[in-house]
DNA sequence: CTGAAAGCGCTTACAG
DNA sequence: CTGAAAGCGCTTACAG
């Protein structure tokens, strides 16, 4: 492995000049700069990143500190891991991962110390696991990612849970349904609350009447959706809104077994737009996080505070993204 | 932050001396490691990562490399990030990843280079990634997961396909059946070729015939496998071998349809067992990768040549795990 | 724009 | 079992 000297050597130049031409970021005469990347190209010349990095206090590498479960049981750990390696990759920034569930081995503590990251994004999800929340206090910039009132200590990012449910039921009401009913996650769940929240408000600020039978809660599930909804088709719906993706392809089979179709009968809308709303049968009217989008500003967001450190903490709020698809449309005429 | 040294001086003893009491190989007075230790602790002393690394020439970091398809499309790229995740962990070793779709920014060569990750998991499949193959002459103790002709020089480890094959088609001979047809994968796929290889042995070794019209070439997609169940139901089956899970939900749907029922009427069998085919209705008889084991494998063989890297390349061939749950029964009677 | 020098915080032969 | 010393390969004020 050629270092560092011997590409100042061939150069003709000191060490300190080879470092600043391969870097970037001093000033440098132009034909030096070339030169030495020349030099350091015919080499083959890669800087050693312990060397780099124990010199200049950075290690080029952020940390992502998410739980298990949204890894194997659910397709955001997923996506999230590919929108924050290209958002990395584009800056050029490395990408460490810590799950959860690992007990018997290092802690997150452990192995996200001793300067190896620079920053980390946090789930807030994962603030439930006891070896987690300690390392906010370890003094690495740290982004966390949802929602977690008990750290306003920490800079935070979102999605706006509340307006992307607005979003849907509004779409619901703009077509002419008036009678819309709801399927909603746990109740002990505060994303559960906020968009049953927006339902309720949204169907009264177009003066239309929700009593409690029209609200059914159930579990994130689609048998639990398929039950939920087969429960409230007596009341003879012509549209509904499900808490998440998952319930609203329950509501689906159950509308179906009932002999009856979406759209044409029932309209139906969904939360969080994962891959499989799109191709769904019929395809999901849904809303849900931009991850690619949450991942960009939440690198960008770190990069900030990796640079600054005393920027003071904020509560960022991104948009829904908003799909409108063929699940949804005008209620029957008679 | 504190450094080695303060913990040293604390201590009353050297720099080398508080080191190899923290690191625990060297041989050091019991009293005098106890005492260091407790030091280190009662500072919150973490040692300097990069320093380290630069000292001793481990990074304690393994990477992964890993095509984005397998990720977005697949649950494969998740569970595998699981299991090396779990492997690592147990190591004190850390995970860092590149997906291969990222070419804005850095390439894998880049990313991994200089020290920063002491070997490397890579999936065969990333292979056909430009950035990728380079790597592998870059001097990093690799080891590749799957099937790769071309690269007899690094460390493969890999599922037995074949052998995997040939254990649910002997299943189902087992059961009684004789009338067995098969729905594979692209024929132009190493793994879907294989795989019917098994299924023309193992039939041919229990004296059954098989026509070509038994054979239907399909996508690995849940709707070719129901539009290739539906070309072969006129042969009156009574079980069928599809060449992956997904095709099997899709040719139990081309069942249903039919009006026939699964297992009674016939008997099905996938390929793969990723999570979905223990939840599908009914549970899905299949055998696949124990992606967990191989996970471990990897890391246990990766640490093997980070130790001592002149080992000569194996070839490891894993058994299959094969699942037998309700998807299967004795042929109808009549 | 460039160089000499100090220093980042560890590990590890080498002696004893 | 322990210490003094060298060294890992960079970056970065400080001068000029």
């Amino acid at each position: 492995m050629p270092t560092l000297d011997e590409v100042a050597r061939l150069s003709g130049v000191s060490r300190a000049t080879a470092s600043r031409a391969l870097t970037g970021d001093a000033k440098v005469k132009d034909e030096t700069r070339k030169r030495v990347k020349a030099v350091a190209e015919s080499l083959g010349y890669r800087p050693n990143r312990a060397a780099r990095s124990l010199a200049s206090g950075k290690s080029g590498v952020i940390g992502l500190v998410l739980p298990t479960l949204l890894l194997s049981d659910d397709p955001y750990g997923a996506l999230l891991i590919h929108g924050l390696s290209d958002a990395a990759s584009r800056r050029d920034l490395g990408l460490m991962l810590w799950l959860t569930h690992q007990e018997p081995g290092s802690t997150v503590r452990e192995i996200f110390s001793g300067g190896i990251v620079d920053g980390l994004v946090v789930s807030a999800t994962a603030l439930n696991h006891r070896w987690v929340e300690p390392i906010l206090d370890g003094g690495i910039p740290s982004v966390l990612l949802g929602r977690h009132p008990s750290r306003p200590d920490v800079h935070h990012l979102r999605v706006d849970n509340l307006a992307g449910a607005r979003l849907v039921v509004e779409h619901l009401v703009s077509l002419g349904h008036k009678k819309i009913v709801t399927i909603t996650g746990p109740l002990d769940r505060v994303d559960a609350v906020e968009r049953l929240q927006a339902y309720r408000d949204v169907m009264e600020e177009n003066g239309l009447t929700v009593t409690d039978d029209m609200i059914s809660e159930s579990n994130y599930t689609p048998d639990g959706g398929l039950a939920a909804m087969a429960r409230l088709l007596p009341l003879k719906p012509t549209a509904v809104f499900c808490g998440n993706d998952q319930m609203a392809f329950g509501a689906t089979e159950a509308i179906r077994l009932a002999g009856l179709d979406v759209p044409t009968d029932i309209s139906i809308v969904g939360f969080d737009d994962f891959p499989d709303a799109r191709s769904f049968r019929p395809p999901l009217t849904t809303v849900g996080q931009d991850i690619a989008l949450l991942s960009q500003r939440a690198v960008d967001r770190l990069a900030e505070l990796i640079a600054d450190p005393s920027l003071p903490p904020e509560d960022v709020i991104l948009p829904a993204k908003f799909s409108i698809r063929r699940s949804t449309g005008a209620p029957p005429s008679q």
